[in-house]
DNA sequence: CCTCTTTAACTTGCATGCTATTAAATAGCT
DNA sequence: AGCTATTTAATAGCATGCAAGTTAAAGAGG
């Protein structure tokens, strides 16, 4: 069997290229693609439960532990004790950070546009169908 | 916009839900997703150039370094010099490797269409022809 | 109130992926 | 031949991603 014609390959290197494109939609503020990630979905629901997010992008607590210092590092968020459950934390977005998420939160409408440009309205619809199912058949 | 409406976002779920299905079909074989892709395209095409290997699954040769020194450690491939350019390297198959390899080479069949049971043959292509899409789009 | 289980976050160790750089060899041009 | 440019693989350093295990806190049941 071709290694083009293996589903996960061709998976993997569809990713690879959205990543690709991505990163370098964010690349000028200074942040990597999970990051803008987390950012984006910041600027929508600040001060939110860490272990909410972790769930909502579906990534391990140790992916999520590593992502949070990182961006702390940038001082881009910071993490708050919770006031009723002394083992969760609040990730909040700082002064700056909220500029940031803003920032891509704009991006990210006109990034999926310009990504999917070389498809119809029908045709992206049904490519992001397809790929939820993937995901929902696991 | 929703993260979950995020293309780089769907494409980056359903790529690790894919890699998560074929990394539990190798497991027993003691080797990860990636370097069972490498296996696999030397069961059909052994003693072949690192550089085009590395060109043919479009990474780069810091991930193929790894992924060959991962793979000699496990004394499944080794490197051999090119006769013609001191500079090459060719990748071949121990006996072990082979073994390995052509085991890999039949469980790929039956995990593509296991993986895709959920979709009919049309969408199958469909999705898989998008997925290529994608790509040649960089 | 005390134990047992569950939960949240963190830590460690590993594999992959990248960029950028280096070293060595080859190719090409004058 | 000699000089330069290109090519190949390896290296260093970093960001994600995972599994497995740890620690601390909260919850459940007797």
């Amino acid at each position: 069997m071709n290694v083009s014609d293996c589903i996960f390959f061709q998976l993997t290197k569809a990713s690879q290229t959205g990543a690709e494109f991505w990163t370098k939609k964010v690349k000028h503020l200074n942040v990597t693609a999970s990051q803008a990630i987390v950012l984006n979905f910041l600027s929508e629901e600040d001060r939110i439960l860490a272990n909410s997010l972790r769930q909502k992008l579906q990534i391990t607590s140790a992916t999520m532990t590593g992502i949070l210092d990182r961006l702390e590092k940038l001082e881009l968020t910071e993490r708050q004790p919770h006031p009723d459950d002394r083992r969760a934390i609040l990730v909040c977005l700082t002064d700056r950070g909220r500029q940031c998420a803003t920032e891509i939160n704009n991006i990210m409408v006109e990034a999926n546009e310009e990504f999917l440009s070389g498809f119809n309205p029908e045709e992206s619809q049904y490519l992001r169908t397809m790929l939820d199912r993937v995901r929902s058949d696991e």
